[in-house]
DNA sequence: CCGTATCCGTATTGATACTG
DNA sequence: CAGTATCAATACGGATACGG
């Protein structure tokens, strides 16, 4: 019974880590090994630097993201997923991937014949 | 290989299902009967009627939520969830869900250690 | 009841240039 | 390389009032 409402109250907290057009994305260029700042952006695309910083500010301070810097001469800071960032990789973020899979051309569909009509 | 960039590609398009505030709070409303417009506004909660209405065309622009009106002596128009519509229900709104359910004390958590620190 | 139009405050984005 | 500061553009959300 609460089940359903719990569920939608806290979906519109959750719905805000997708909100933010770079956070996900992010998420995803770290699936891998952890990243350096330039290489992240690079592998990103499109994204610019204050806005990248906001984005990984907001990563770090939900612990999705873990932020770790080397005492070397040229500076070094890599960036990484947290345990509790790849389950969201691993859950909602891939549950969208395969969603996108099966059903993008369905969805492309109802976009142009919506267009045309 | 080219998996995880169609993926990449793909979810940037996908993601933006996500992106406007009211759209998966509509989808959610819907779960169950078609509902009238207004019973629809109330069951989210918080919209006003200019915002639902954007709502509701992107959703039918992507097929995701179909419109039938009835030729009635009081007005009467009822929102639905198409098939497709419903796989995104069922498939990624349901793993946030779920995600939620599970993460997030950890995500709050998180969170405040952030603001303390 | 259904839907649209207008106005407005705010948040998000992005380009650029600058500091450590 | 990493990160910040500033400024301009704009997209989004919301209140209100009006038309079908």
């Amino acid at each position: 019974m609460t089940d359903e409402l719990i569920v939608d109250c806290q979906l519109r907290s959750g719905l805000e880590l997708f909100a933010h057009t770079w956070d996900p994305l992010v998420i995803v260029a770290l699936r891998g090994e952890p990243l350096r700042r330039r290489v992240l952006k690079n592998a990103i695309g499109g994204v610019s630097d204050k806005v990248l910083t906001e984005s990984l500010h907001r990563l770090l301070a939900n612990g999705l993201v873990a932020r770790r810097s080397f005492a070397e001469a040229p500076p070094r800071v890599e960036y990484a997923l947290t345990p509790l960032g790849r389950t969201l990789l691993e859950g909602p973020l891939l549950a969208l991937g395969h969603w996108l899979e099966g059903h993008a051309e369905e969805l492309l569909a109802a976009q142009e014949a919506s267009e045309a009509g």
